[in-house]
DNA sequence: AGATGAGCGGTTTTT
DNA sequence: CCGCTCATCT
């Protein structure tokens, strides 16, 4: 048994490592473990070791252990951990997002349910979608109406374990949301489609309706980890007691004080709900922090402190130092507020301070980003976007996965409906209803229709449901794809891939020549090379894993070297030497839309307790007196939650305290940061709109520019009125220019883009004479 | 059937 | 300010 010697051999190092409750945790006996964990207090490494504990000192068989973490990410590097301390046979862990490990039990199960084994995942625009179309279908005021509202009530419902019939009636509302439910239920199961929710209802229903299942799991599952316990919804409590209920061995880790996924259906009363249902269990404490200051903490304590019925807990560093203090820095707009970020970052990398990859810029809410991304592209500093969501998202990406969709699941009319005319094949909304009704009178799918006319040709009895000319581009699609089948059951997932993208011309369709189209075929490009990533494991998994990529999974391993841009939420479960919060005005944290509820209140602040958590050494909060919404400029307040900061604590910079400036951000001069507007960094090698180059699964690296390295002119060249040359922005007129810190600034008026102010080193500007 | 343009509504957070 | 829907035209 190489797995406990190893595990043997390893355990004096891993239980000398932790401190006495850290070790009370791991080697607790049977039954049933809360452990309630501040921030950075080692709650993963407690997790694992604890699974090493299991299998190398219980005896307990990988086999018979589910793990499950808040992130894909997570479960790998526990698995690459485990792996490590106990050998190969930690493989057989189940081990994995709670979304994941249902779509397994449901592949596996599909006998028991309305559901092929083979069906597919819709993600949130399908769910929207399906919902249009249901509105439509039952002739709604789509604008009294909203799909996304009413989706948002069918998954609160999901999430709650609520059938239709169990939904409260009180109003006409309720019961349209009602009779949507229904017919969304319906469609879903004969497109033999699960939605996210779905995929933890599902289970649970299994579960409870069938004795044989819930025994067979039950019983195999002799112990269950949880991380992130806090943000559980019901479903998943549910799950978690319908698979612990034969062994009753269950490890849950949380803290109550960082749930943020409320609006998800997240509960973190089933941290009291668990000690209610298990009154025997055992609660441990973990307190000690090894990540931050006590500047840090006790900033975040006080934060944190504010809010009502918790459990007030010590927060202290085991760090020794008591660290740097917080900067609060104001800014004039929002474009100051990125310039101040960038600039800070690239002196403390010039200084060689910190690393870009300690370095994280949190903010809210997405659009947030774009304008600390201009920021970034203009100082040529490369950085990171965390965000699946802006790759998945892409047309042309969603394009390509419907169309691979359909293969898998010809019965998916949501893709259908998605490809069947793309690239443009004459196959307009009168064909298409034709379709629908044919699909409809022969109760079979139009998928299969389609595939049925591409087969027989002008012989299909479905032929004639089409007037004259319509079915002809049908049947063509229908060959097509019928040829995409072939291919899936012969040939590897990538051969499959390029077939897609050859049959339907997709690269002449998608790249016209511009800029843009170049970027979207490069998106096909890497979605192909994650393909070729999945070619043994196949479409299923394939699919699988893109509808259930989380945007923490794109980060890579080792942590990269350039600064990340990210959302408060995907910043959970991270930690960075140096954390940059933005936006801290009143209306964006907190929301507006939690203003008026103290709940939401609530979670805004453990929003922000979690940025703040999340930093070893420094805090940099930034906000700014005024910001753009839709374009018009409006002033904004400071947040409420930097009054909850201890004064000695923290230091002002930038506006704060000083008069505003009837001449604007120029003329700020506070000795820590000099910019108010970012065109100082304004550079030839970069162009101004935000097209940046994607990796791999959704995250972006902009590399630095190409610069070469010419050193700065002495003295001046241009002069007001020169014409002159830009390899970008072509011919323009020189407006001013003047020696500025050694190098000339000049400004130009280009006839294709108006004014821009240039650095003549950096710039290739030429004089035309 | 498909391309083009006016008008409008809409910003939380995500598996 | 941007992206999407709908109406109108080719």
């Amino acid at each position: 048994m190489t797995w406990y010697n190893t595990a043997l051999g390893d355990k004096m190092d891993y239980l000398e490592k932790l401190n006495g409750q850290q070790r009370q945790a791991v080697t607790a006996g049977l039954g049933q473990i809360l452990v309630l964990a501040g921030p950075g207090s080692g709650k993963t490494r407690v997790l694992t070791y604890r699974v090493a504990q299991l299998i190398g000192q219980m005896g307990v068989a990988p086999y018979h252990i589910l793990s499950v973490t808040f992130t894909n990410k997570a479960a790998r590097e526990m698995q690459n951990r485990l792996t490590q301390l106990i050998g190969p046979e930690a493989e057989q862990m189940w081990l994995g997002t709670f979304h994941s490990i249902c779509a397994k039990i449901l592949r596996r199960e599909s006998a028991y349910l309305q559901l092929d084994s083979n069906f597919v995942i819709m993600d949130a625009d399908d769910q929207v979608t399906l919902v249009k179309r249901i509105v439509k279908d039952l002739n709604l005021n789509d604008k009294q109406y909203k799909p996304s509202s009413l989706h948002a009530a069918i998954s609160s419902a999901k999430n709650n374990l609520q059938a239709p019939k169990d939904l409260p009636i009180g109003n006409y509302r309720d019961e349209i949301i009602v009779r949507v439910y229904e017919r969304y239920l319906h469609m879903m199961q004969s497109n033999n489609a699960v939605d996210f929710d779905d995929l933890l209802v599902l289970p649970v229903r299994l579960l409870q309706n069938n004795p044989e299942v819930r025994e067979k799991y039950s019983r195999r599952f002799e112990h269950i980890l949880v991380d992130e316990f806090q943000d559980t919804n019901m479903a998943q409590y549910e799950l978690l007691r319908l698979l612990a209920g034969y062994h009753k061995n269950i490890f849950v880790v949380g803290d109550e004080d960082q749930s943020i996924y409320r609006w998800r259906g997240a509960d973190y009363r089933n941290v009291l709900r668990f000690e209610e249902e298990y009154p025997n269990c055992q609660k441990i404490l973990l307190e000690e922090n090894y990540r931050s200051t006590q500047v840090v903490l006790d900033a975040a304590r006080s934060v944190i402190d504010h809010n009502p019925h918790r459990t007030p807990k010590r927060l202290a560093s085991a760090r020794g130092k008591s660290g740097e203090k917080i900067s609060v820095y104001t800014a004039v707009d929002d474009r100051g507020e990125a310039a101040y970020v960038v600039d800070t970052i690239q002196k403390l990398l010039k200084s060689k301070q910190a690393n870009g990859g300690d370095i994280a810029v949190m903010y809210r809410t997405n659009a947030q980003s774009r304008l600390l991304e201009e920021a970034f592209l203009q100082s040529g500093m490369p950085y990171r976007l965390v965000g699946a969501q802006r790759f998945y998202g892409r047309r042309e990406v969603k394009d390509i996965i419907a169309m691979l969709r359909l293969v898998q699941n010809p019965a998916d009319e949501i893709s259908l409906l998605r490809v069947i005319n793309v690239p443009p094949r004459g196959i307009g909304d009168k064909t298409l209803l034709s379709l629908q009704m044919a699909a409809l009178q022969h109760n079979i799918s139009s998928g299969q229709v389609v595939l049925d006319m591409g087969k027989n040709g002008p012989d299909s009895p479905y032929w004639k449901s089409f007037a004259g000319r319509g079915a002809a581009p049908l049947a063509d699609f229908g060959a097509i794809l019928l040829g995409w089948y072939e291919s899936a059951s012969t040939a590897p997932l990538p051969t499959l891939f390029d077939r897609v993208i050859n049959d339907c011309n997709y690269q002449n369709y998608i790249d016209d020549g511009t800029d843009e189209g170049t970027d979207r075929w490069e998106n096909i490009q890497e979605l192909r090379k994650l393909a070729y990533d999945y070619q043994e494991r196949g479409l299923i998994d394939f699919l699988e894993n893109l509808a259930l990529v989380s945007d923490q999974d794109t980060l890579p391993e080792g942590g990269g070297s350039a600064p990340t841009l990210l959302t408060l939420h995907a910043a959970k479960g991270l930690e960075f030497e140096r954390v940059f919060i933005t936006g801290l005005d009143e209306g964006l944290m907190p929301h507006s839309r939690s203003l008026d509820d103290p709940e939401e209140m609530a979670e805004e602040r453990r929003l922000f307790y979690v940025g703040l958590t999340r930093a070893k050494d420094v805090v940099y909060l930034v906000r700014s007196t005024q910001r753009s919404t839709y374009g018009s400029s409006e002033a904004s307040e400071p947040s409420r939650f930097l009054r909850d900061l201890p004064a000695e604590l923290v230091i002002q910079q930038g506006l704060a305290g000083s008069r505003r400036s009837p001449t604007g951000a120029s003329d700020w001069r506070n000795g820590v940061y000099r910019g108010g507007n970012s065109s100082r960094w304004e550079d030839s090698g970069i162009s101004t709109h935000s097209s940046s180059s994607s990796s791999l699964s959704g995250s972006y690296t902009v590399p630095p520019p190409p610069r070469k390295a010419a050193p700065p002119p002495a003295q001046q060249r241009f002069k007001a009125t020169m014409r002159v040359i830009h390899p970008n922005y072509g011919e323009g007129v020189v407006l001013e220019s003047r020696m500025e810190d050694g190098d000339e600034t000049v400004d130009v008026h280009f006839k294709s883009v108006g004014f821009k102010r240039l650095i003549a080193s950096l710039a290739h500007l030429e004089i035309i004479p």
